[in-house]
DNA sequence: GTCTATAGAAGGATAGAC
DNA sequence: GTCTATCCTTCTATAGAC
């Protein structure tokens, strides 16, 4: 395995450009700031990655891969048992890769960044998820609110991790998209 | 009044720069876009405004300056009465300034934008009065997932107003950020 | 693998004609 | 007020030495 020399320039390049992408954006960081932040020059940078495209998209693939996963576990399962599924999973899920986050929810509406194909669709099956695939257009709205609050929360947080914003972010969760919203009539 | 000859390139410049801000962010958007956009040049950009900041800054002021407003009327309420007023207002205002909602919100976390002064302590007021100054962690995350999502949720819904969409939201809202967390009946 | 040097494009902003 | 032409900076990316 070559596995074991592992490229420390390349490392450090991939958790700067995080770092630096994630309080600047990623048209707001250049390839000299991300060079000065690791302390090699924009050359280095460009010999481990074709682009800064690249870069982006090596970045944010792993997070991106968890959350086809997850999107795949969802399929098997159905109203309540998805809807707990979604939750708890897109909670860990960013909050494991807070920094990629805000590049990844970028892709969706500002298009500042090469798109990754078919996470429209993912998101929206995320959506469905999260709202117990209730046809009720309110709870469609819920889910969103909920799911994009999520995000937002988590990249203001900063670093400070810990399980208390976790078990928050679920609670929360849990009391928008409860499972019986109405009590008037059935749809 | 000089209001009468009311300048139709300013306003032209004005509502093709938040379209065009609103879809690929201020870093994403360069003069030159906005000058296609609008039908003019870079230089008559630059007449009517001293840079791309006073530009930005020309575009946001008003939604700003009615969210001071807002924080003002909140000052004068407590409780219940402020979170009614805080949702309530919080809506409409990033209803009616739903393309500068990005701009101002963006200024917030990623700084790529110039800052607005006093506006985080005003955003951490708003929260307060969204979580109904509880004291509970569980409420301050709610109240900032909600804010926060209200605002996503109407960027992502584009121009497509409608009353169901303003209903619908602070229903969401108050199903968070409801009196009493305990019982579990509806308001 | 990492560097310096530089190409080539695009950005914001200014000068001056009309 | 609006234009063209231009300046200067910054950016991404490449070339080639070491």
């Amino acid at each position: 395995m070559i596995a074991l020399t592992r490229n420390h320039t390349r490392e450090d390049i991939l958790s700067e450009a995080a770092r630096l992408f994630a309080r600047a954006g990623f048209k707001g960081t250049s390839l000299h700031d991300i060079a000065v932040a690791v302390g090699c020059s924009k050359a280095t940078l460009l010999y481990h990655f074709a682009s800064k495209d690249a870069l982006l998209l090596a970045l944010v693939e792993p997070a991106v891969q968890e959350l086809r996963a997850l999107d795949g576990r969802l399929a098997t399962l159905d109203g309540e048992d998805a809807r707990a599924t979604a939750i708890d999973g897109f909670v860990d899920l960013v909050l494991r890769y807070r920094r990629q986050v805000t590049l990844v929810y970028d892709s969706l509406q500002a298009a500042e960044i090469p798109r990754f194909p078919g996470i429209d669709a993912l998101a929206e099956r995320l959506v469905r998820a999260f709202a117990g695939y209730s046809d009720e257009p309110v709870d469609d709205i819920a889910a969103r609110v909920v799911l994009s609050g999520i995000c937002t929360v988590v990249i203001e947080h900063g670093d400070s991790d810990g399980i208390e914003l976790r078990d928050a972010l679920t609670t929360v969760a849990a009391r928008v998209l409860r499972p019986n919203p109405r009590p008037r009539q059935e749809s």
